[in-house]
RNA sequence: GCCUCGAUAGUUUAGUCUGGCAGAACCCUAGUUUCAUGAGCUAGUGAUCGCCGGUUCAAAUCCGGCUCGAGGCACCA
């Protein structure tokens, strides 16, 4: 058996962890554990990066001692990991001792191999920020926060000779001894070396930086980011004496903002110091959350420990590992991560384990001895296929590929309606579904550990490698149902089970109407009252509806307007004033709202799907007309992919919104 | 501006290397079932595979052009 040595990257502690680090950590996590069921010798190595310039002003702000700051962040990321379940066999940080002295002996090396040599850090100085830009800060040469026009300066600095090493690396890189992943990540670092390497400063002034290692041949020196975050790789296995054991890495994991790094300083530094290069670089994508970019201004970065409480540690590493193609960037969705949650755990997979327990503990109460094992389900499964999507880092296929599986024995539940068989034939068919359990739980193993661990708790038994995974294995079967392995989640959508009637598009009478009259609501900040004309659909009168646009739009750019009415909306009276219907609009989730919109329909005209249909509609529930999902596309509305539409136009909205809203 | 990659059903996607009926899941609709978690199973609706052209008996797949989107073009950990 081989030895896998794999890493994430070390992680920064100048703020908490969120999705994305737990995101690549899950991931190494999934691919350590696959590797141990094929006995294969891990070692999974995590941890922070604890030094620097930005460190050391967080600590400032903070009014404590860097070594505080750092302690109780690095604790934070512990924990975090703890939670998701990761299994790696060493977190290291950046400020352990022995790391620093393994940095300091490197330093030397390189600098004795005049690989290290005195020169100067010569970059954009911006006063107002009091800090040295980088190009990308840089927008048409000013400072893009002050808009001033930064000045060059100078300090004497130590530079690393990577220059030198660009030919080499495009040899190692081209020839796929030194392979990275995907493809475009490939080329983007090819054509960046094709661009020329230049030598890059290594060190800060210790009176700048104080938080970093000294330069141990000059004491007014700290290291500057590169050797010391870069070499914990090394340290890591190190600090455990494995080092001779698992160099080099088999996959070293991470985002794309790392990459070049790694692909050039990183793989420089080991070439002067002779070590070998990692074997791949795997590049993964980046989050949007709910489609959008996640930032801080935004506010929308998703704290991984609040999904576990939510949902379970299991809930959260199935999604993101089923649902974003590994190495694509893809979406974050709470919503998404539910639907997979209830339909993919817990129907497919609970429930299954759930009924083929219950039959068996029903029908054999003292045992279930082994028996013949049906082909019929038995073939459906295809382990190479599944040990190949992993090996080629495609996680997602994997899972699916298992699903598949999944899918197969509820089928055959059904299909052989075992609850009636009985005998010989009943004993054969549960022992073939017990075996198939068993081994859909060594193979979710990696990726479900808990739920992994609680089916064996159920099958009372215990597997450990991918060998097990052979139908006929076990002798005999005394099962202890427990409890259900995942709870769903009600989603917000789902209105009480009770009313099981969903309303369907035709139960709404939908109507241009135009807006007559606005009034502020006399009880509500955020209420305006409405009046709305229907023409000839309600002739003597207008109607009333009380409507939250307030915030979102002037009363002079409401009136007139011709928009969308739900006509046979049941009466309701709102904050004291009565509302007979109401308007149609949009929202997403960042405030913005957009009315639906008929600028050229005849007021009181239908607005409808497929055709008019004129038949006399009853009032219908709040409720049920929520359950009504219409959604943007192209900023106009659609109901079961047609379009809203009346006999003029289709309907649109006023202001651009994003596709896949609903209205509401 | 230069370079790289991508675009497949309302949504998430498989298939593209190596041309051969475009597969799946969710959603929606209908039916069926009671062993099971308001679960399961069956069927149906829904895709001119971004657009235009070429090669070919045959193109989602290969070639050329275009549109849109994402990313890279160094000291930011």
């Amino acid at each position: 058996m081989g030895k896998f040595y794999i890493t994430t990257p070390i992680y920064y502690v100048n703020s908490d962890p969120h999705v994305g680090s737990a995101y690549t950590t899950i991931a190494a996590d999934v691919l350590a554990r696959w590797n141990r069921l094929k006995k294969n010798d891990v070692f999974f190595l995590t941890g922070t990066d604890e030094h620097g310039q930005k460190v050391q002003e967080a600590a400032e702000k903070e009014g404590i001692n860097p070594k505080e700051f750092v302690d109780k962040i690095a604790k934070k990321f512990k924990i975090s990991f703890n939670l998701i379940n990761s299994s790696h066999d060493n977190f290291i940080r950046t400020t352990n001792k022995e790391h620093e002295e393994e940095v300091k002996k490197i330093l030397q090396e390189l600098f004795d191999k005049k690989f290290i040599y005195k020169g100067n850090y010569e970059a954009y100085y911006c006063v107002g920020c009091e800090q040295y830009l980088t190009e990308s800060d840089l927008v048409d040469g000013k400072c893009h926060i002050h808009r001033t026009k930064p000045e060059l300066r100078k300090e004497e600095a130590y530079l690393f000779k990577l220059s030198k090493f660009q030919d080499k690396l495009t040899k190692l890189i081209e020839s796929g001894e030194f392979n990275i992943l995907p493809l475009e990540r490939r080329n983007e670092v090819l054509s960046f070396l094709k661009t020329g390497l230049r030598d890059i400063s290594i060190s800060r002034l210790k009176e700048k930086v104080h938080w970093g290692i000294e330069l141990p041949f000059d004491k007014n020196h700290t290291c500057f980011v590169w050797v010391d975050a870069l070499w914990n790789y090394i340290t890591g296995l190190k600090e455990k004496k494995q080092f001779d054991k698992f160099w080099p890495p088999d996959i070293q994991l991470m985002a794309k903002d790392i990459l070049r790094v790694h692909a050039t300083i990183w793989s420089a530094l080991l070439l002067a110091t002779e070590n070998k290069l990692p074997k791949t670089l795997f590049i993964h994508g980046y989050f949007t959350i709910d489609g959008h970019k996640m930032s801080k201004s935004l506010g929308n970065s998703i704290s991984p420990n609040y999904m576990v409480e939510q949902y379970g540690s299991d809930a959260l590493r199935y999604f993101l590992m089923r649902n974003i193609p590994f190495g694509q960037d893809g979406d974050f969705s709470e919503s998404l991560l539910v639907e997979r949650l209830n339909n993919e755990l817990a129907n497919d997979l609970g429930n299954l384990v759930s009924r083929v327990l219950t039959l068996t503990e029903k029908n054999f109460e003292n045992g279930l001895k082994k028996s013949e094992i049906d082909k019929k389900l038995s073939s459906k499964l295809d382990i190479k296929k599944i040990d190949s999507h992993i090996e080629n880092l495609e996680l997602h296929n994997a899972l699916n590929e298992i699903w598949r599986f999944i899918n197969e024995c509820n089928k055959y539940v059904n299909e052989e309606k075992i609850w009636e068989s009985k005998g010989e034939q009943l004993n054969s068919q549960l022992y073939t579904l017990l075996e198939s359990i068993r081994i859909i739980s060594i193979l979710v193993s990696p990726f479900l550990p808990q739920t992994s661990g609680r089916i064996f708790n159920q099958l009372q038994q215990n597997c450990e490698s991918l060998e097990e995974a052979n139908f006929g294995l076990i002798e005999e079967y005394k099962v202890k149902k427990s409890d259900v392995l995942f709870k769903k989640i009600e989603q917000e959508k789902d209105t009480k089970p009770t009313q099981k009637k969903t309303s369907k598009f035709e139960d709404i009478d939908l109507r241009v109407g135009e807006i007559k009259a606005i009034k502020d609501h006399p009880n509500a900040d955020k209420l305006y009252i409405i009046l709305v004309d229907l023409g000839k659909y309600n002739a003597d009168k207008t109607i009333q509806i009380v409507s939250g646009l307030k915030l979102h739009y002037k009363k002079e750019d409401l009136l007139g307007q011709k928009i969308i009415i739900v006509a046979n909306l049941e009466n309701s009276v709102i904050r004291g004033v009565e509302s007979s219907g109401m308007l149609l609009a949009i929202e997403d989730n960042k405030n913005n709202l957009s009315l639906l919109t008929a600028s050229k329909s005849i007021l009181g005209s239908k607005a409808y799907i497929d055709k008019p249909d004129e038949k006399a509609v009853n009032e219908i529930k709040f409720n049920e007309f929520k359950s009504i999902r219409l959604i943007t596309k192209n900023n106009k509305i659609y109901y079961n992919q047609k379009p809203l539409k009346t006999d003029k136009e289709d309907i649109f909205l006023d202001k651009e919104m994003p596709d896949n809203l609903i209205v509401e």
